[in-house]
DNA sequence: CGTTCGATTGAGGAAGATCAATTAATGTGG
DNA sequence: CCACATTAATTGATCTTCCTCAATCGAACG
């Protein structure tokens, strides 16, 4: 049994569901410990050589606006939040979800103002970066000019991944897709995933995945009934994710039409 | 019935569709040929400091490859190029279209190797530099790096602005706006417009903006039919484009559901 | 000249949107 | 603390859009 998981995952590396979803727990483990041991130290280098301001932000506050004349980069110590852009005849999109050591503000550098609004989901800390300060720091240390350009580069490939969930995913795939790659960023930065708390309503992200909000209820309900996720006792904003795994899973069931129970 | 169209060009400054189309063309023409000239200027410079290899690729050619292990950009001189993901299921799915002036390879920077292919749609010249190379010569040039970072930030920067049409627009609006950006990139390197060659099948532009081909048909058949398009006498792959104001009206068109032509 | 691939168009069906009603959670002022 | 108002979520019924399947047509090519 264990040889042939172990053969399987030599076929197919890149497959992000081995057979044996305890082995893919301790796998991630390891993965996940790392990457919050990389996002600690990235956020002390940027601390420790750049002295950011620091900043403490409320649900609702905005960290910078579409308009505003570009001059900072924001990295986030604490929190979550939402990036919105609205479209001059008025439509309004939730383009990207931002945690722990993601980098805001990006999109500005180009145009020389910001493209859309950074909102905070909660409270948290953000640190502010004058964009030419980092670029001279960046020509005293090399170090500092990766992190930056690794940064980018995620945030570029993971706009990629977005894009093929939205044009290839079923609306319910799309939403459980959601909820693991919401539980895959907790679990990056150290944090629990068997019980998330969203802090979106589900107009938000029916916004974010390009359905309409009672899609979303619906869809968890069905995930629910799936015994895929679960609802924490106190009202149905809060999630529980027995196992990440088992949201992959359901995934690729929606892609499979074989065998749809009932 | 000026003074009108003035105070709503007033209330809504970002709109991108003035009343009188001609006026537009002339605004668009300077804008263009800045962004044309800059887009020179850049190659140029690119040119001269880094004397990139240059190759020439040849339509259904490789840029470079899913997996592959990262280190170089790539910067396109002329030539029409797709980026294609493949999920690790099987999905198939074409997440960006590049012209002359683009780079290529940025998702490579953050996972050590790239996460999709790059494939030349006709024949093109493709500049190849090293990226360890690349951030010696950020070192002394200043301008280098501005350029760089530009690069990523307008590709994050129109990421976001495929997400927010993939997820808003219905389906003959993503074909029109499809259009129109393609127009656009056109002009802002000099380019026609008024007939352009998409060097993609049906196929490719529907699962780019995530319909079927027979949907891409329709909407194009619909447009020829509203007269926003037209098609050129051999075949209907080539298509005519009289105003490319018309495409953006149409867009809007789809958006307000008020006066509905039958 | 037949073969093949791409495009068009129509008919029927399914996924998801819209509309509407109900329930649950949250907040507010008395 | 409660009655009330408000906002969010769920669920059902219906309708629209788009997908699927299929047939036809046209262009390119050996």
């Amino acid at each position: 049994m264990l040889s042939h998981a172990a053969t399987l995952a030599a076929v197919i590396p890149a497959c992000g569901m081995p057979a044996d979803p305890r082995c893919a727990t301790n796998l991630d483990a390891g993965v996940n410990l790392r990457a919050s041991q990389r996002i600690a130290d990235i956020l002390k280098l940027l601390s420790t050589t750049l002295a950011p301001q620091r900043r403490l932000v409320h649900a609702g506050e905005l960290v910078y606006q579409a308009g505003e004349h570009f001059g900072n980069l924001y990295i986030l110590n604490s929190g979550f939040f939402k990036i919105v852009t609205l479209s001059p005849d008025g439509r309004e999109q939730v383009v990207g979800l931002k945690f722990r050591g993601d980098w805001l503000g990006f999109d500005g550098i180009a145009h020389g103002s910001y493209s859309c609004d950074a909102v905070a989901m909660d409270t948290g800390e953000v640190w502010t970066i004058r964009y030419d300060a980092l670029l001279s720091a960046c020509a005293d240390q090399r170090e500092l000019l990766t992190v930056l350009h690794e940064a980018m580069s995620r945030e570029i490939a993971h706009d990629r991944d977005s894009l093929m969930s939205l044009c290839t995913l079923p609306a319910d795939a799309r939403v459980a897709e959601f909820l693991r790659y919401w539980a895959e960023s907790l679990a990056k930065r150290g944090l629990r995933t068997d019980e998330i708390a969203l802090r979106m309503t589900r107009a938000e992200i029916g916004n974010y995945l390009g359905m309409t909000l009672e899609t979303v209820s619906r869809a968890l309900s069905r995930l629910a009934r799936d015994k895929v996720i679960g609802f924490a006792s106190k009202g149905r904003r809060d999630v529980l994710i027995p196992s990440v795994a088992a949201l992959s899973a359901f995934v690729q069931r929606c892609l499979s039409p074989a065998p749809m129970l009932q």
